[in-house]
DNA sequence: GAAAGTAGTTCGTATTGCCAACCATTGTCA
DNA sequence: TGACAATGGTTGGCAATACGAACTACTTTC
């Protein structure tokens, strides 16, 4: 087994999992980031204060991506009923059903390219990977609170 | 420890390295895309076909992508001695200590991320991870070949 | 009830990325 | 040799992405 520095091996499945998601995306006729706004809403309706900071965007960013997705019909802006300044994010009929496939076939072809894995390391890579994530969302919320 | 499907898990983690990715570039006045292209530099010039399959991009993207990385001065065009319609990009000076300066602080932080991990962890979350690289690469060649 | 904070939008700008069309050079092969 | 395909890059046009600053509207705080 080729061992490669540890960083670089993380830069280069983030990589991977970006052009996989771009392929997908493309073969639905969405862009990317569309296809990620989509697949985040699955669960239900989200509202954009709490988007921008899960994708990680600005809020003007945020509100031109939910532009473009809703001139093409895939969400719908629903006012809040509890504060009249906000509204969440609802995906329509067509955009659950886009959202669902691109989010199936992300998950098929990752679990194509991991299928050589044993389970076991399979398993450990997955709560591996929950672990750095948990870390990550640990010190956000540390520096948020005035540690970092 | 939070069991998180396998996929999400991926997708989440690629998800994080690109923020590290946006946030160290940011901070040297690099767009992600420039750092990376700076980052795949520093082992020595490359050419422009080349770089157009390592980072997934049209060629015309690249054309402007290194346009804009030579107007900043952090990269040059040189002429292949060999084929006359070829260039290679070859980081200046100042792009070369931009790209390791990035490369370090991402490896820095992502080092920073995952030092919970026991070492036994983090050297299988490494080989996992080639292994899913060099099953990608594989399967790149089969396809190329047509047995997609 | 004024001041400060929060939720989103608008506007202007730079970057990213695609595609189709193109130029120049290199390779093929008849 | 000389046409013709293939390869390496660029150009131009376009839509999407992303940021920051300024703004509106509502809510919270004191």
């Amino acid at each position: 087994m080729i061992t490669i520095q540890f960083t670089d091996a993380l830069v280069r499945l983030a990589h991977l999992v970006q052009q996989v998601f771009g392929e997908v995306s493309r073969e639905h006729d969405l862009t990317p980031q569309q296809a990620q706004l989509l697949c985040l809403l699955v669960d239900g309706p989200v509202g954009m204060s709490e988007l921008t900071r899960t994708l990680n965007l600005e809020k003007s960013s945020l509100t031109g991506l939910v532009d473009r997705a809703e001139k093409r019909g895939l969400v719908v802006r629903t006012r809040d009923s509890h504060d009249r300044r906000a509204c969440r994010i609802e995906l329509t009929c067509d955009g659950a059903r886009l959202g669902v496939l691109a989010h199936e076939e992300v998950a098929r072809r990752m679990d194509a390219l991991a299928g050589e894995l044993p389970p076991e390391q399979r398993d450990l890579l997955a709560s591996a990977i929950g672990g750095i994530l948990a870390r990550h969302a640990a010190r956000g919320a540390a520096t948020l609170s005035g540690q970092g």
